[in-house]
DNA sequence: CCGTACATCGTACATCGTACATCGTACTGT
DNA sequence: ACAGTACGATGTACGATGTACGATGTACGG
């Protein structure tokens, strides 16, 4: 994979293990050791410890205590599990009753819950989702969401862009979190020690005449990010920004709609 | 790997690889068959054509007609080529000249020419640059960037945020066109196909009163999104966001600057 | 009470990155 | 001119990965 996408499985089969619709209930045979549940809340665990990439089938069966093939009695495939872990991920997610606040709010609330979302799960936001998984988790979220959008005198499709640009955002927020603990994990060292030991080499073999803003403002920026909160900083400005953004199309669609708003 | 990142391998190797700082030319042994830069392009090559999961050392070797080990003495590791790949890819980008033009006009340059690097090589987008490659190139595009942003009064710090929120949205929306890109090309299907695949299912299977808002706005969004270049809208429509965004601190910060402005 | 449907699981295969040992080449010191 | 050696190239091998295949055992329906 060049990265992991949901969706990339058969649509069929997927859709009918995101739903459960059991068609058929066996009626033969002995009985089954586990749960579609429990495989996919043992791979979730995992992938909360320790990342995505640690979510191997034999790691899985070993958590389970059974060998790696039974797992395909339960899942036709890895390509599959990673929707059902995405779409219970979303399922799980606490949907805050914002009906009546202003927008604003509203958003600032769907957000967060996003965030909190990816804190727990840092996994999930390393997946492309450009085709979602359509399963009662997504639509629950996708429900949600679209309320806080909603009576502001938007159209549908402006509704989907508004969400859909929030949610990137928050999205990339939060893969920059992800991807600085994972390096952090697998380089063994963090941000700070790693700026400490490249920049000193960095210094003796570029021309630092040659690019003088990029080492003024990179010295700058380099310490200053090695220092702290900085991803909490980018969220709070950027989410504002954000919003600014937004703010433009919402008002001028309220005002249309409503004119004494 | 979870996703591919930069700067993984160990630093001092890799800056000298990428700075080309050969502190030792060997005096024995037969001469070398290829050089680093033929490698190099090669795996550039390689995944611009058929994308980052298709530059193995076996398949590089293979192009080069050599065996998958002798790479290594050209190169000490996957991580470290990958970092060559990519500061290759910014040391070849173009840097129009923009000095004297108003800062508006002078960002968009720079997010073009960052989209038109994507665009040439789509698996740049999906490695994560938190810890970039130091190497010439990457110095050469962080210079030329800066250079877009001085003279606002912006602190260098403000400098470095706002050129990264920029970046950072320009990366975000090449990440989803390759996204696109990528899943067509192993699925076998384009989005269309998949929603009319996935749509029908889709509502047989879940019960449409019970998510109004996701059913009516799904529908609109996903026709809509079928039919085409939504892509360069969202580019365009959130360009302008972000730059409207960004006025706010440039705007101010110049007027505290020069008041006459 | 047997046949059969079904869960479980051991083995095997292709793929990956790369460690290691070997081989041959071409320069250096005499 | 020749030996010693540094170094490029490469074949083989190891431990991962996802998963196809076939054997084994269980428990229900006739």
């Amino acid at each position: 994979m060049s990265s992991a996408r949901s969706s990339a499985g058969d649509p069929a089969r997927t859709l009918a293990l995101l739903w459960r619709d059991h068609a058929v209930v066996p009626r033969r045979g002995p009985s089954r050791g586990l749960s579609l549940d429990a495989v996919v809340a043992a791979a979730v665990e995992i992938a909360d410890k320790d990342g995505l990439d640690a979510v191997t089938m034999r790691q899985l069966a070993r958590k389970l205590d059974v060998a790696a093939m039974t797992l395909y009695t339960y899942v036709p495939g890895k390509a599959e599990l990673l929707d059902l872990m995405l779409d219970a991920a979303y399922a799980a997610m606490p949907r805050t009753a914002t009906a009546g606040q202003p927008w604003r709010k509203r958003l600032i609330a769907v957000a967060d819950e996003n965030r909190a979302m990816y804190r727990a799960h840092p996994w999930a936001s390393t997946v492309s989702t450009i085709r979602p998984p359509l399963g009662p988790g997504q639509m629950a979220k996708y429900e949600h969401e679209l309320s806080a959008l909603d009576n502001l005198g938007l159209t549908d499709i402006d509704m989907d862009d508004c969400l859909t640009y929030l949610l990137t955002f928050v999205q990339a927020c939060a893969r920059a979190e992800t991807s600085v603990r994972d390096i952090q994990r697998e380089s063994g060292m963090n941000d700070e020690q790693w700026w400490a030991a490249a920049g000193p080499l960095l210094s003796r073999v570029m021309d630092e005449k040659k690019y003088p803003l990029a080492t003024r403002v990179g010295t700058a920026a380099g310490t200053a990010h090695g220092s702290a909160h900085n991803a909490d900083h980018a969220y709070q400005f950027g989410l504002q920004r954000v919003l600014d953004a937004l703010s433009l199309l919402i008002d001028k669609a309220s005002r249309r709609q409503s004119p004494a708003v």
